[in-house]
DNA sequence: TAAACTAATGCCTGAGAGGCATTAGAAATT
DNA sequence: AATTTCTAATGCCTCTCAGGCATTAGTTTA
């Protein structure tokens, strides 16, 4: 049994006349007449009764009549589905994001995604850099939003966008008078940063910025979270480093203040594998770049060298 | 696009191999490869990545995977189902009965059907006999549980078993305390009987057994519903005949006794239109043979002579 | 009785299902 | 580096069957 002769079965039973429904199937009568025929020699079942003059359906052609209806109608959604999946529209794609990717444009975008392909099935995942480009090579993960640079040659990067560190103070700190704070202005700060390990390239461009300036930060609490560092900042335990668009965790007693002059810089990027022909991945990095601010047309600019 | 060509890439999906998965098909590898190629350029679809060494899904071959192993099961199902319907093992069966017919072995046969034959679907209707016929005449009915004998020649009769019919009295009456009533007994009674619209034959023949017995019965009452006759029995309006099989219609203050001699007898039958040849009736039929009693070989017998 | 309708039959053609032998590129082995 | 092995693809063949045209044979209508 073949499709076609259920396409032939369906509009025989629907038309209950042989010359209509070969019209219909773009077909000569006496080739339909045949494919019924052939059809019942196989299912070993009658299902028309046909005079000279009239057909009818016999009551195992109106059961049959049901499925066969439900399956052409399944194939030709296979056939739309599989050509959507072709295109990118339809399957899964893992992605994995930093803790500061979470509060920038990453949401949007992914928002955007949902909205535009809602029959791609995301999953999502919290991994700071380092875990994503493990995760990236051993293929568990499709495209990772991290922080460049990267040593590993096997990724591919779409920068996305950098954004300056700001500080966080408590509030009634005598610098949070200031709307602008030269780095130097903190030299003798207590600091609580990220672990090194956690991102080590933003870790020594900060080091490396102090430096210039004249000084090495006392850093006294390394915490991984955002929402700790800020609650410590709150305590009174020291200042820190945030990400500008990690602003948007807000909490009472704290204060944001931009730094005055060359300012660290936290790059964002999306990292995938190009040998993974993914067609789903070619679509979400097509609405990735739709979010990259235009200014980032040079990838230099969002690494300011540290010397 | 044809279930083959399904049933050739679920192969290769699983087998990723396209000398084994031919091997599945009992089909030459060359063959199997070129039907993939086909199918893949039909729908516009890459479905595997083949190096000359191995061969992988691609990412919207997955998603095709999962709809056509879907499909060929369906199928699959759909040829049994139909196998099933020819036999009729599957369908819809429109039953109707008269209201005698509810209280003997009609509904333990019913019940048995609808364990043997589950996927039937049983419509059930109560129509005296009459109406039965008609419903008949019309094809909305397939079989009828009805009293002969019938004037229509269009019907073919399985008789089923003929029963007595019983004299229901009030607890009280002074006949009750035989056992067993000759008719001439009842000749002064009130009588509370079926309109005879409703099974003309039954009320002739009872007529024709009164006269013989040498009386005119009085009726005082003609009533459809038998729990209504029996109500009128019990509240003392008259005495009334019962079949047999009705007497577990049981209520407080009415006593049946059978009567003595020549009894009337309400003969059961299955009618339906022989030129239907719907599988499901003639499955439902041998079922009902089932349940004919033995004595009912001769069917002369059901149906004793009233002169 | 003739005409119109309609399913089935007979016969033909060409596409393609399916087979066999072989090629060609990759991987494993020597 | 050379050889062997493995495996998908190609070339070419056959023969079935999808599908067409002309016709037949019942049935209904005029």
């Amino acid at each position: 049994m073949e499709l076609r002769h259920l396409h032939c079965f369906v509009a025989v039973a629907e038309e209950l006349h042989f010359g209509r429904a070969a019209a219909r199937l773009h077909l000569t009568q006496p080739h339909l007449s045949r494919q019924i025929r052939s059809l019942e020699v196989e299912l070993g079942v009658q299902l028309f009764t046909r005079t000279k003059r009239q057909v009818q359906l016999t009551d195992a052609a109106r059961v049959f009549l049901e499925d066969a209806r439900r399956l052409l109608a399944q194939a030709e959604q296979a056939i739309q589905t599989v050509k959507q999946a072709a295109r990118g529209e339809v399957g899964q794609l893992r992605l994995s994001f930093t803790g500061a990717a979470l509060h920038g444009v990453v949401p949007a975008l992914i928002q955007a995604f949902r909205e535009r392909y809602p029959q791609v099935e995301l999953t999502l995942q919290e991994l700071c850099t380092v875990e994503q480009v493990e995760a990236l090579r051993l293929g568990k993960v499709d495209l990772g939003f991290l922080h460049p640079p990267l040593t590993e040659q096997f990724l591919r990067l779409e920068p996305l966008l950098s954004e300056p560190l700001v500080i966080a103070l408590r509030q009634d700190h005598p610098l949070a008078e200031r709307s602008k704070l030269p780095l130097q202005a903190l030299a003798n700060e207590p600091f609580i940063l990220h672990p090194r390990p956690e991102g080590p390239h933003l870790y020594d461009q900060f080091l490396g910025l102090c430096e210039r300036a004249g000084f090495r930060p006392r850093v006294v609490q390394e915490v991984a979270m955002h929402q700790t560092v800020i609650g410590l900042v709150a305590a009174g335990i020291g200042v820190a480093l945030i990400p500008a668009s990690l602003q948007e965790l807000l909490r009472s007693g704290v204060v944001y203040r931009a730094i005055e002059g060359p300012a660290p810089q936290l790059p964002l990027a999306a990292a995938f594998r190009p040998d993974q022909g993914a067609s789903v991945l070619q679509v979400f990095l097509k609405v990735v770049r739709e979010f990259v601010p235009p200014n980032l047309a040079d990838p230099a600019e969002c690494l300011p060298p540290i010397e």
